[in-house]
DNA sequence: GGATTACGTCCATTATAGTAGACAGTCAAT
DNA sequence: ATTGACTGTCTACTATAATGGACGTAATCC
């Protein structure tokens, strides 16, 4: 029996924990509904296993909420508001590329995270990236190119893209300026 | 060797490669960089090992972003375009309330909502007109005071604010600014 | 040409994740 | 009191994560 110290594991063992019995569940209702065994998930709780990111796919599936939500840290929110300066956000600062969480849903299956992708930039996605997911795109400042096989969409301020089924793709900014978007992102239940 | 089917790990192996070569690193150097064996590391990419949330927490320090932005899909594509020009919009012109439909989800169970509350107005919206929905609000610009039963909360330009269950509650704009905000409603399927 | 270095992947081994079933305890119904 | 259902943890086992070193390939230098 050991005891993992790590960061990373010792705060999902906290909040799983947590996410279980906010819902009023057992680790048997629990493994019922996530396919993992009731015996790893008191493993994960008390910090005697570290979860693959598979095991935590099915976990977070069965909570309803996204992988990224569940390993945040900033959802000790109390009333559901995040704020600007807890939104966690990742830059590039070669390229300036930036990107925010605004939201991270745990009430509802909703992600808001706003990009910005500098003058000039380009960044691709494979389908494998993004399957099984619903998304829509909302330019809110510049231009944006989206290649989509041999497609391409050019959207401008407020225009909004709905996206379909997953294919290779790639967001490109071919102008002097910044462009900046929100990517809203619907979890399937 | 095995490869691996699930969503989580499909997307991890492809989000990790983009982050190890945007930065231009070999895996070796991830390797250095993580603590984590290149070998590993390579069968992550290639989504033959699914990592456990230790390795998760090493590579995400290795890369300064944190776990939950590594997991986080905020990349996507496509087509169903809604041009800006073509968006339903509504406008008092007593008031200056504007309200605009960004994006009514034909594919998705999303709606994105634009609405701009002039200085010193305030609207009410009564429990009954979303329950069953799920919606988040997200200030684009300026102030807005949410009142939700006895609870106000305060969101300033970039705050974000995930709803709870059905309540009476109102929007006011006690600035001498415009505010802007969005609403985003996930509809229950 | 050969030697050196770096790259990503392969391989055998060790460590541990993950499981099914057993266990001890609790609680409600009879 | 007994019984059955449920709870979280323990146990022995299987599956696979994770490693260090080897390998084949490519590029560079002498």
């Amino acid at each position: 029996m050991t005891i993992i110290e790590d960061d990373t594991t010792a705060y999902l063992s906290a909040r799983l924990r947590r996410e279980r019995e906010s819902r009023g569940w057992s680790l048997g209702q629990f493994a019922e509904k996530s396919g993992v065994s009731k015996a790893m998930i008191s493993k994960i709780e008390r910090g005697e296993a570290s979860p693959t990111a598979t095991v935590l796919g099915r976990l977070s599936g069965a909570l309803s909420v996204t992988v990224s939500a569940l390993l945040s840290r900033t959802d000790a929110v109390h009333h559901g508001v995040r704020r600007y300066a807890q939104q966690p956000a990742w830059s590039d600062p070669e390229t300036g590329y930036d990107r925010r969480q605004v939201l991270s849903g745990q009430k509802i299956p909703l992600e808001l995270v706003e990009v910005t992708l500098p003058a000039g930039q380009k960044v691709t996605m494979p389908a494998a990236a993004y399957s099984f997911i619903q998304q829509a795109i909302w330019v809110l400042e510049g231009s944006l190119l989206f290649h989509q096989g041999d497609r391409v969409h050019h959207l401008d301020t407020g225009d909004c893209l709905e996206l379909g089924p997953p294919q290779d793709c790639m967001f490109e900014n071919k102008t002097a300026e910044n462009c900046r978007y929100l990517v809203a992102v619907v979890r399937s239940a």
